[in-house]
RNA sequence: CGGGGCGUGGCUCAGCUUGGUAGAGCGCUUAUCUGGGGGGUAAGAGGUCGCGGGUUCAAAUCCCGCCGCUCCGACCA
């Protein structure tokens, strides 16, 4: 009885597939605003497992939260040069403070009279703003170093969105953290982008390469950016999270300075980082297939759903032993926290029916239960990554649960890994190099010999639309760090790049 | 910013060429049978046909103007 799913299958158009994951998936929908996104419980659900993963890192590496406000002045982005490059093109601006009726018919006009005298823009990021601060905070080396970080939204004004990949407002995290030396800092960049690793990697399952952005890449005012990059199922590399160490730059633009033990007066040195709703995309990209989400099981809203099924008499003996069931695996801890069980007891919907809606939304486990089974003591569980199928005795539950949960957070991982190994190639002539990123799709991670240079990245993007993901910090293959020649000009490289096409 | 496409129940769309009482599927409500991979039957509810103007006895349909959305291109820590 196979009838349409409702969701494109990814071999069919990928990026079809994509928008009816979303829906189908009931995580988020399109506001009235072109590039907003509602994001719906069951997506929001994911996006608080993780913000509060990524939190507690934060919180046992030092860190403090704070909140910066969403409007800024205007004139404060321009105060450091290459932001305000990176940023202004995508601004929404605040022009006004009030609305009065129309004059000329119905509903309401902007009040020209209330025009105001300085414009503020809603935060892209929060740098400038944060720094203005900072310049009070800190006097003397013993405010350094100074760990925070912000939940918040912010807005750039994307003409292309797509849901959780590219929206115009999104959710993020950004740490804005200031240090006395240049080291102090570096220390620091690497410390979150090991923490951002860690969520991508034990949380989400996502493997990610570790690497260093080249300059053509890097954050807008940043000395230099680290990132981890994903690939998605359709071979694109997509960009997760970013860590930038960003010099002297803001410390000189807002005249932050400290005073050293000696008395001495000197800039400091800063760094940001981030992630974003977009690691909610990226999950989605790496796993899921063509029967809705496959969510991680440390981040599922749903880990385990119960089925009942069976009418009358039947009904209300299978729901009892459905809720007893429930009681007993919702006070087991999986992971740290309490599993996270649902019972589908829906009367008019059909098991069929409640199959497929769960495996849609992300459910890890799911548990049938009917009037055999309970006869013979049984119950049968299946898996979402896997569709595997188990009859198990109802005393063996709560370790079948664990184990289901722990088997699909590995397996996940691994078969991650096993799709980016399997599409990572290496190239050395530039002919290759071109056939390999014929057509338009994704044609996974090309690890190639650059020599270093923009003029290179530029035209390697030109022809082929790859650019560099990375620089990886430990090699993919040892190999990879050898000094070697330039896929495209033939002049030394000191080691091995990413290429892809990106998101 | 350039080029295409589309606006009709909650959703997806047909109807428009050739003007004549607004339709289908899905979803929703109720009843009933059903139930281990998207069930069946029956009865219902729900629409200023994007907005404004024009032609006409009569406009979802023809004409003019506007608005909105969307796709492609350009752009994008």
């Amino acid at each position: 009885m196979s009838r349409d799913k409702g969701i494109t299958s990814r071999s069919e158009n990928y990026a079809e597939w994509y928008n009816d994951l979303v829906k189908a998936a009931d995580l988020a929908d399109n506001s009235v605003v072109r590039g907003c996104m509602v994001i719906k419980p069951n997506g929001y659900a994911v996006w608080e497992r993780l913000r509060d993963a990524l939190d507690n890192m934060f919180k046992d590496s030092g860190h403090k939260n704070a909140y910066f406000p969403l409007l800024i002045p205007k004139s404060f982005l321009s105060k450091e040069a290459e932001h305000v490059d990176g940023f202004a093109k995508e601004c929404a601006v605040v022009t006004h403070h009030r609305l009065m009726n129309d004059p000329n018919g119905t509903g309401v006009v902007v009040d020209p009279e209330a025009r105001l005298e300085e414009e503020l823009i809603i935060r892209p990021t929060s740098e400038t703003i944060i720094w203005h601060s900072y310049k009070n905070w800190i006097q003397s080396y013993r405010d350094l170093p100074l760990l925070i970080n912000q939940w918040a939204n912010v807005m750039r004004w994307e003409l292309r969105p797509r849901l959780f990949l590219r929206t115009a407002e999104f959710l993020w995290q950004e740490g804005h953290t200031a240090h006395a030396t240049y080291e102090e800092a570096e220390e620091e960049t690497l410390t979150i982008l090991e923490i951002y690793r860690r969520a991508a990697e034990e949380w989400m399952c996502v493997p990610v390469v570790c690497g260093i952005k080249s300059d053509g890449e890097k954050f807008a005012g940043a000395d230099h950016t680290y990132t981890i990059e994903a690939m998605t199922q359709d071979l694109r590399a997509i960009q997760a999270g970013t860590s930038h160490h960003l010099g002297q730059n803001f410390a000189k633009a807002f005249d932050v300075t400290f005073q050293t033990k000696e008395g001495k007066l000197e800039h400091v040195y800063a760094t940001s980082w981030g992630v974003s709703t977009r690691l909610i995309g990226t999950l989605l990209m790496v796993h899921s297939d063509d029967n809705g989400f496959v969510c991680p099981p440390k981040l599922a809203p749903t880990q385990l759903v119960i089925i009942p099924i069976g009418r009358g008499e039947d009904r209300e003996k299978v729901i009892a032993k459905a809720n007893e069931i429930a009681d007993q695996v919702s006070s087991t801890k999986w992971a740290g926290s309490k599993i996270r069980v649902e019972i589908d007891d829906r009367e008019k919907e059909s098991p069929g029916f409640k199959f497929n809606y769960w495996e849609m939304r992300g459910a890890c486990l799911r548990m049938e239960i009917g009037p055999r089974d309970l006869e013979a003591g049984n119950c049968v569980i299946a898996r979402r990554d896997t569709g595997d199928k188990e009859t198990i005795t109802l005393s063996d539950v709560v370790s079948a649960v664990t184990q289901g949960l722990d088997g699909m957070q590995k397996n996940l991982f691994e078969r991650a890994v096993a799709m980016r190994t399997e599409n990572t190639i290496r190239v050395d002539t530039w002919d290759e190099f071109q056939k390999v990123f014929e057509g338009e799709g994704g044609a996974g991670f090309v690890v190639a010999h650059w020599d270093g240079t923009q003029e290179t990245e530029d035209a390697i993007s030109a022809a082929t639309k790859a650019t560099i993901r990375c620089i990886p910090l430990t090699p993919l293959e040892p190999s990879d760090a050898e000094p070697g020649v330039c896929v495209y000009s033939g002049k030394p490289s000191k080691q091995r790049v990413v290429f892809a096409r990106a998101y």
